[in-house]
DNA sequence: TCTTATTGACCACAACTGTAGTCATATGCA
DNA sequence: TGCATATGACTACAGTTGTGGTCAATAAGA
């Protein structure tokens, strides 16, 4: 029932999430030139796991001329809460605290970090 | 570098972790039945785990009569702190708070983990 | 002592992943 | 108008993962 992305899917999903501001969509070749810098994949591999993302559901096409538009079909929100969820789970057993703790622990949080946890505690405290 | 340690795995690993206490490690057939309950898995299906972590180097062997004992190698606050650097990075670039709000929005957090929480960011701020 | 259960070694196998190649068609520029 | 290029469809292929089977040796109980 959920959707499952893998990891280079994600970094597909990332870009068409970001970029949802383009009401119309991306075609392949935007893709592959928004991950041309960070990935050094070919545009094969861009244009398969876009291919996989539609299989799965994850990405909508629209023909535009002689290509596709891809947009995403599941909602960034969603996907990415339930995979927080998942991972503290899994990692975690379910608990928050200790998540934050490495983090904080590994790589230090930063000061907008650490003051957003503080508002957001105060609103669930409520 | 990094050791990957992919879900079942993980399982089998929390198992090891968690009784870290008996010195001389676990027998497969020990790990196997603290994971019969959640886990419906055979025997068999666990003996292939515990061998593939031992091939990755998660794990260390000590004879013990005709059979193995079983005991990590790794830490286990290594391994997740850097799984969630990782996970954070992957999903949330990087930014911790989004990932508790998703996480308190999808399941609420425990009032314990509000409160340890709290303590830690005072800790932080110091 | 003979049988049965346990254990490790090795094997299987399909789905998923990362990474791309080939091919035919469509298209825009020379 | 013809050729280089972009694009989608299909194919490939090895490594990982989840899940478990076979087999031989061995240990332990009847």
């Amino acid at each position: 029932m959920a959707i499952k992305i893998s990891g280079a899917e994600l970094d597909i999903m990332n870009v068409l999430w970001q970029s949802g501001d383009t009401q119309a969509g991306l075609a392949a070749s935007d893709v592959h030139a928004r991950l041309a810098n960070d990935k050094g994949w070919t545009s094969r591999t861009v244009k398969t796991l876009l291919a996989r993302l539609v299989e799965k559901g994850a990405l909508t096409t629209e023909p535009d001329g002689r290509r596709y538009l891809y947009k995403t079909a599941i909602s960034e929100t969603d996907y990415k809460t339930k995979a927080a969820g998942q991972f503290v789970d899994r990692i975690f057993a379910g608990r928050a605290a200790p998540l934050v703790a490495h983090l904080a622990d590994s790589r230090g949080l930063s000061e907008a970090d650490i003051s957003e946890l503080e508002k957001l505690l105060g609103e669930l405290k409520k």
